[in-house]
DNA sequence: GATGAATGAGAATTCATTCAT
DNA sequence: GATGAATGAATTCTCATTCAT
C-alpha cells in the first residue's frame, strides 16, 4: 500500500517535470517573441518558438497578463531586492536612489514593449500593472524617502507617480540609438528632487 | 479662356471643390475619432463619421500616417508660433518654456494614442515622426536656448531628447486620471535646467 | 520474478476495487453535470466533479453514449418497475398510464438535454436510443393495452410513437418555467386515448 | 448638376443589385446548410455554399439570428396567412386549425433543426424565439378561440403552450421516417380540444 | 472621383482525444 | 490502470484593403 500511495506521488512529480520544461520553454520563447514583436504578440509565435501547441499556453497561463507577469517575475524581484541593497552599499540614498533608477530602465529598456503594457489600460493587463506597482512602488518610495531625509520638503511628487513617469520615459528605447532612456530618467529624478 | 476652355475647368473646380469638402470631413472625423479610438481607430469608423465611403480615404490619404500628419498639422503649426510668441510675451525665458512644454503636454496628451504613433518605429509613422521632429525641435532649442543664455552651462540635454521625453511622458495620459503628464514634464524640465 | 508476479496481481486487484470506485464516482458526477450542463457537458467538466482524471473516463466509457446510457440505466429501470407498480395499485389502467407517463416526464424533465439526445440521430446516440426503446415501449405498450381494453378501438398510435411524442414534449423542459411539459403530455395521451 | 445628383443615385442601384443577389445566394445557401448541419452549422461553410466571403455574412445578417429569422421569414408569413385563408375556407373551425397545425408541422418538419433551434434558450436565439411567437401564437390563438367558440370551456391549454407543444414534437421529424409528426401534432390538438 | 460590398488573412479560444509518465 | 499535459482542429469574429459599379 505504501507503494501504491508512492505510486501517484511519483507519477506526479514526473509529470511535473515534463510540464516544468515546457513552462520554461514557453517563458523563453513569450521572451524572446516580446522583444521583436511586443507583449501583443500572436499566441501562435509563441506557442511555436516554445515548440508547444497553443493549448500549452493557456493552460500554463490562462490570461496574457499571467504569462507577461511571469516572464518578467523574476526581473521584479531582483530589482526589489536591489532597492535594499543599493540602499545599504551607496555612499548617499541619493546615489542609491540613481543607481536603482539605472536599474529599473535597464530593465524596462530590454524588454521592448513591457512598458508599454504598463502604462496600457488595456483589459487584462491591469494584474500586470497591479504586480508592478504593489512590487516596485514601495521600493521607490524608500529610496525617495531616504533620499529626502535630511531636507525640509520631501519629494515633489509621489512614488507612484515617479515610477509612472519613469515608466513611460522607457516605452520604445532600445529600439532606437538616438533615444537615451537612462538619462532622461535620472533628468526626471533630478527634478523630482530639486528645490 | 473661352466657354469651351471653361467648362472642363468648371468642372474640375467644382470636383476640387467636392474633393476639398471631403478632405476637411475627413480630417475633422478623423481627429473626433483618433480621440475617443486612438489613431489606430478602425478605418471604417472615420468614414462613416465623415460621412464618406472608405475607398475616399484611401485616395486622399494613402497611408495611415499620411492622415495622422494631416489631422496635427495645423495644431502643430499652432505650436510652432506659440514658441515665438510666448518668449516674446513671457517674464523669463524660462517662463516661456516652461508654458510652451504645458501646451504641447496639453495638445499631445488629449490626442490619445499620438504619442503612442510619435515614438513608434512602426513602419509608415516615420513620416510622422520626421514632421513633429522636423518643426517642433527647432522651436524647443530656442526656447532651451535662451532659458539658458545668462549661464555657464546650456541644458543638460539636446532638444531633440528633450521633446522625445516629453512625448513619451504624454503617453497614455488622459486615459488615467492619476498620471499628470503636466507636472513630470515640468520636473523633467527642471532636471534639463538645472545645473 | 516472484515479487515481481506477485506486485502486479496485488496491484492489479487494488486497481479493480479502485477502478469500481472510480466508475461510481463517475457516475455519480456525470448525473450531476448532465443536470446543469447537458448531456454534451465538457468530459474534463466531469472528470474534475468526479476528481478523477479525463483518461479515466474514456477507460471506463469510450464513447458517450456509453456514460450516459450507464448514467441513467437505474432510473430507467425503476422506470420499467413503476409500470407493473401502477398497473396494480392504481384505481384504473388508464389513471395508471396518466401515472406513469408523468413520472417518465419528471425523470427526462430534469435531465437537460437527455431528451434531446435521445432523439437525436447523431452517431454514437443510437445505442442510447435503442436502450431507452427496448426497456420502456414495451411498459408503455402494457400501460396503453389495459387502458383501453374494455374499448372496441386500441389507441391512435402505437407505444412507440407515443413514447417518441413525451420524449420531444420534454425537450429544452425545465429550463423554461413557462413550458409545462407534464400538461403537454397529458394533453396528448388525452388524444392518444380519445376515441 | 442634375447628372450629378443622379450619378449617385444609380451608383447605389447598382450596387443594391449586387448585393442582393448575393443576399439572396446567403439565404439559400444557409437553408440548404441548416438542413444537413442544423442552424448551428459554421459561418464558413454556409459561406463558402454561397460562394462568398464570410464577412459578407456577417455584413448582411450580424448575428446568427438575423440569418435564421431571414431564412424563415417567407414561410412564417405564409403560415400566417394561411390561418384567415383556412378559417374561411374549412367546414369547421376545428378543421381549419387541424390543417393548420398540419401546415405548420410541415413547415418544421422539413426545416431540419429550426424547431431544436426554437425551443432553445441558447443565447441569440431569443430573437428568432420572439419572431415566431409573436407572429404565430395569435393565429393558433384565434383559430383555437373560434374551434371552441361553442363549447362551454374553452381549449385547455394557451395557444403558446401548444405551439410550444407542437414544436417540439417536430424536433427531430423528417430523420426517422418512423416519426409521425403530423400524427403526433394532431393527437395533441385532439387533447387540447377534448372536454 | 466616390462608394461601400466583398474578400480573406489573422487572432483568440475551446475541447475532444491521445499518450508519455 | 490512472493521470492530466499536450495537441491542434474547429470555429468565431474583425478589419485593412481592393475593386466593380
Amino acid at each position: 500500500m505504501t507503494d501504491a500511495e508512492q505510486s501517484p506521488d511519483r507519477t506526479t512529480r514526473y509529470k511535473r517535470v515534463d510540464a516544468r520544461r515546457n513552462e520554461r520553454a514557453l517563458l523563453d520563447a513569450a521572451a524572446a517573441v516580446f522583444v521583436t514583436s511586443g507583449v501583443d504578440a500572436p499566441v501562435r509565435e509563441i506557442a511555436s518558438k516554445a515548440g508547444v501547441g497553443m493549448g500549452t499556453i493557456y493552460r500554463h497561463f490562462p490570461t496574457r497578463a499571467e504569462l507577461v507577469v511571469a516572464v518578467y517575475r523574476h526581473q521584479v524581484e531582483a530589482c526589489v531586492e536591489a532597492g535594499t541593497v543599493l540602499l545599504a552599499d551607496s555612499p548617499t540614498p541619493r546615489v542609491a536612489l540613481e543607481r536603482w533608477v539605472d536599474l529599473f530602465v535597464d530593465f524596462l529598456v530590454t524588454k521592448h514593449g513591457l512598458a508599454g503594457a504598463l502604462q496600457n489600460d488595456n483589459a487584462g493587463f491591469d494584474s500586470l500593472h497591479t504586480y508592478f506597482v504593489d512590487r516596485l512602488v514601495p521600493v521607490c518610495d524608500a529610496l525617495l524617502e531616504a533620499a529626502t531625509r535630511n531636507r525640509e520638503t520631501g519629494p515633489r511628487i509621489s512614488a507612484y507617480a515617479t515610477m509612472r513617469g519613469i515608466g513611460n520615459l522607457c516605452i520604445g528605447a532600445g529600439r532606437d540609438p538616438l533615444y537615451d532612456a537612462r538619462q532622461l530618467a535620472q533628468l526626471l529624478i533630478a527634478g523630482v528632487l530639486s528645490d
